[in-house]
DNA sequence: ACATAGTTTCTGAAATTACAGAATTAACCG
DNA sequence: CGGTTAATTCTGTAATTTCAGAAACTATGT
């Protein structure tokens, strides 16, 4: 029996597939990523455009893109020539890798345009106090964001996942640092 | 002169846009607020219409939406009936606010969705193992990161600076917590 | 070199989204 | 009350994006 062919599995596919729309992520690429993640051996190409009811090409690209972002694999199996497939389980793996794709794809040119906006308006006298003003610390602002983000996944999994736990409480340990707000 | 006329202006604006829509906002909506954030004055509708070259309905349905993740808000201009609007310029203030929206609309529902998924594999005697076992541990995980969130989001802000400043070093604080990762 | 698997590119159709202009509603003023 | 202006909603169209299928091309193992 596909796994498509369960109501929870299939509900789970397509809600992650809505999901990926919303972040910016093309809904079969996300479906793909669903099934695999589901699956608990390696799928074929063909496996995944007979569950899915995608386009053989789309799975294709598909596929070459969640390998991009390092979050699927292609496996070996024994007596079968086909590539297959399979996707991170570990889900803390997953969400960084994403996370460190999508930094180097999107924010880190970001973060050179706006550099680059910043100097050249240090420069012109022209330029309306407020656009330079504001256009740099917005540099200085996702600058700051991209390092934290570049320190902290250097930091090994049990420890993000001790800080995580944590919450709110890090701020005890911090000398100086406030407690929470009372709301 | 229009901020829309300045060159840096313009690229800001541009550049903004097209990392919305990257991140599923809609091109418009992006390009209004960078608008709005360079602004050093409230600007009306017809404002945005004419330096953006959008439609005015468009304008007003992209007001609406900046408004619902409380980044932008309407003033009143002392001798002007019509309505004006600024963007929030706290960088982090507007960080958090669209967090916050963004996870009351796309995560929680998600959260509650993997919820029930789970609830309802715990009973299927049916189910594939795995596939409960997956459902059951991105919910756990959506949660876990979800309660983080709301815990981070009620410190002040000058606790979060910081925290965001000491970056990996955070784990220096935390008893029993490792080193970061020599790669 | 042949057969099989995989990838890439092209096409047109389908679906979605963005848009402008018209129609409607609401707010304001004398 | 009219009359005026602003704001929103509605509607048909345009543009974009997504998609499937076909075909050409590449790579690999026998």
């Amino acid at each position: 029996m596909s796994l498509i062919d369960h109501p929870d599995a299939k509900a789970f596919i397509l809600h992650w597939g809505e999901m990926g729309t919303q972040w910016g992520v093309n809904r079969s690429v996300s479906q793909i990523h669903a099934l695999l993640y589901l699956s608990d051996r390696p799928l074929t190409a063909d496996e995944i455009v007979e569950q899915l009811n995608l386009a053989r090409s789309n799975v294709s690209t598909g596929l070459r893109e969640l390998q991009g972002y390092g979050i699927v694999r292609r496996v070996h199996v024994e007596g079968d020539r086909r590539d297959h497939f399979v996707a991170e389980t570990d889900l803390w793996d997953m969400l960084m890798r994403i996370a460190a794709e999508r930094k180097r794809r999107e924010i880190d040119p970001t973060i050179a345009l706006l550099g680059d906006l910043a100097a050249r308006l240090k420069q012109d006298e022209t330029a309306p106090r407020h656009v330079r003003e504001r256009i740099t610390r917005m540099h200085e602002f996702i600058s700051t964001l991209g390092n934290w983000y570049d320190q902290v996944r250097q930091l090994p999994k049990p420890t993000l996942v001790t800080l995580m736990k944590l919450g709110a409480k890090v701020a005890r340990f911090i000398p100086g640092a406030g407690k929470p707000n009372q709301p």
